[in-house]
DNA sequence: ATCATTGCAAAAGATTTGCAAGGTC
DNA sequence: GACCTTGCAAATCTTTTGCAATGAT
């Protein structure tokens, strides 16, 4: 295991409503650890990824991570491939989380940020953090009532959220279907 | 509103574990109505599609439904494309829902059974229904904690089931990241 | 020098759409 | 007869893959 000091790093700047975890190794130095430990390369296009992926908090798909990115052509720019593929590499790393919303793969930091569920809206499909301890009791005591192991989860509350439903006060339309 | 008999109609045999509510409707009733109220027309393809989708309770996809209907060239075949617009119209009637699952659209009976979550096994791939009052209303504490006006929620607990926690006690591997 | 990684082009898989022919009301 | 639906073919969208060139160790 190579050595490194056992410092608090700050993370990104949190407009992040649920706080932070403390963690020793930046997002970076935690990717570069892994890569080392599988034997795998530390690239140029890695560390850009690590840098655009940690840059904001917040949610998003491999499109838009392409946007974040110098076009093609630009010094820094990363191949759509190479996105999707190193974007699997980050899950695997522990840096990301990764779930299906509207048929396709949303992504959100994982490392450094505690554990949470999401609200989505459907009017302006923002997706709201929230965090409750007293769910994680509930699936777990489910879970062992069926003999289940538990991995993870994946709960999404849909819906509409305050914003919209002032907006919609006044001019309102049939809601969808869940 | 056009008149029937409010009769309990009896549904597909159930292999469902939670049981199921009582209906007023079988779901091609429920079906033929939500087409009359929306000047839709009652076809034969329809018809078949609500049938095979009702007559085995399970979870599927468009795929597997293509599978469980006559081929091509035969008799009561419904093309993929009509597959598609069908499974939607089923899922705005109220008689399916519908939730992603390793990048597909999966869907179960809505109509006539009891709201439920799942727990996926990601050895085997199986889906295992629990329900929980609890849940309902820990999601509708916290939602209403934000302001957040709840349509419904998707909750899928990863892990691997009892059957096949047994089947790897000797045969252990590296567990999927989550 | 070795071998992982990248970018390109193309493939793959799921779902959707334009449209002419056919079916339902 | 009016017009909604279907099936076909093709398009779309997201993600993945084969492979030769490039880059990291």
């Amino acid at each position: 295991m190579p050595a490194d000091d056992t410092q608090t790093r700050a993370l990104p700047p949190a407009d992040f409503s649920l706080g932070k975890v403390e963690v020793a190794l930046s997002p970076l130095e935690r990717f570069e650890e892994y890569l080392r430990s599988r034997g795998m390369r530390n690239t140029e296009q890695r560390r850009l990824l690590v840098d655009a992926v940690f840059s904001h908090h917040d949610h998003f798909d491999a499109d838009a991570l392409m946007v974040r990115l110098p076009s093609k052509g630009a010094a820094g720019y990363v191949s759509r491939p190479t996105v999707y593929r190193t974007l699997s590499e980050f899950v695997d790393a522990g840096l990301l989380r990764k779930f299906e919303l509207n048929g396709r793969s949303v992504y959100e930091h994982d490392y450094g940020y505690p554990q949470h569920d999401h609200m989505y809206c459907t009017q302006c499909h923002e997706l709201i953090e929230f965090q409750s301890d007293e769910l994680l009791r509930l699936r777990d005591s489910v879970a062992a009532k069926h003999r289940f192991s538990v991995l993870g989860h994946r709960l999404i509350v849909i819906g509409v959220c305050a914003a919209c439903r002032s907006a919609r006060r006044r001019s309102r339309r049939k809601q969808d279907r869940v």
